[in-house]
DNA sequence: TATTGTTATACTCTATAACTATA
DNA sequence: TATAGTTATAGAGTATAACAATA
């Protein structure tokens, strides 16, 4: 992996990191996280966003959910996520409201502007993604996706017990 | 992908994330990249460290860099290397030694116990993304590996150009 | 003057613990 | 009592701007 990694090992000045010549299995999907998450981040400052602003944007895209489903849903400490919505909320790019029938509750959604702005980080990402896949044919890029979704369902699979026994009924 | 995705869109209870079913082609890549993330963060946490410092220690596993070196290789501001190294020195990970014939520059270094914690770290990474990748067939690893490999090479080619400028002559 | 690094300051992000209000 | 959320507090991580020391 990059991060840990036995390539880049180039000199001993510290210089610059070098372009990985040959990576481990584990190494290069590494490596493509790290690249990935650099471009997510730098789309999401060029926003004045993190990049757990971006995801949050990405949750209430279709969603209105309560401070601890976002709790839930990003892994985080309720609190964090009360001043994670009321920096978004100060900016203007969402707004709590109440819940219907619990008055503790409260419903956190997009406002329009927040809803412009998720419209046009998702296809800029889109297209940012897009191009670091161009590196590879369509055929093999194509491979590569299917090859990643495996991996993914089969973590979300074996980390979403829990998760999943809400989905089940009526999923 | 999978923080601005259409995937994963289940119902608007803000219930717990659904396994996503189909992605796109960017979509597969970026929930990889998160799982990555994920998992890396975890492994970080344990030992109470950040990503970051974690990249640091991978950084010096082979390295003795100076503070602008680091600040290169980490993509960050200087001001911000010396907090991290202070941090880290606080912790007994790494230490700063003067450089031999500048009298300003520093050379940052792990110490004993930083390379211990260094090498397990590495090993324990090792062990949990393999795990991660032993959802497909050792083929299909291979496969993704190479694709993953093919698409960071390309990314660090086409971005790296002043970084390869250091590694042109006797590279 | 230019380079290397630190300091001062301010903000985001995160967690833990204690709290309020409602159920 | 239990649940939903906020507040208080503290620390890591980051950036910008100003600074010190050396080249």
């Amino acid at each position: 992996m990059r991060v840990m990694s036995a390539a880049d090992r180039s000199r001993h000045d510290g210089g610059a990191p070098s372009p990985p010549e040959e990576l481990g299995p584990v190494d290069a999907v590494v490596q493509l996280s790290f690249a990935v998450q650099a471009l997510l981040g730098e789309i999401a400052a060029q926003h004045e966003l993190s990049i757990t602003q971006l995801r949050l944007l990405g949750i209430l895209r279709d969603r209105e959910p309560g401070m601890l489903d976002l709790a839930r849903h990003l892994k985080l400490e309720k609190s964090s996520v009360t001043g994670l919505i009321d920096r978004a909320q100060r900016r203007g790019l969402v707004e709590r409201s109440t819940a219907p029938h619990d008055g503790r509750a409260v419903r956190v959604r997009l406002t329009p502007e927040g809803r412009r702005l998720t419209e046009q980080i998702t296809t800029q990402a889109n297209e940012t993604l897009s191009g670091l896949l161009d590196a590879l044919a369509a055929r093999d890029r194509a491979r590569l996706s299917a090859l990643a979704g495996v991996v993914v369902r089969h973590h979300a699979a074996s980390r979403g017990v829990d998760l999943a026994t809400h989905r089940t009924r009526r999923g």
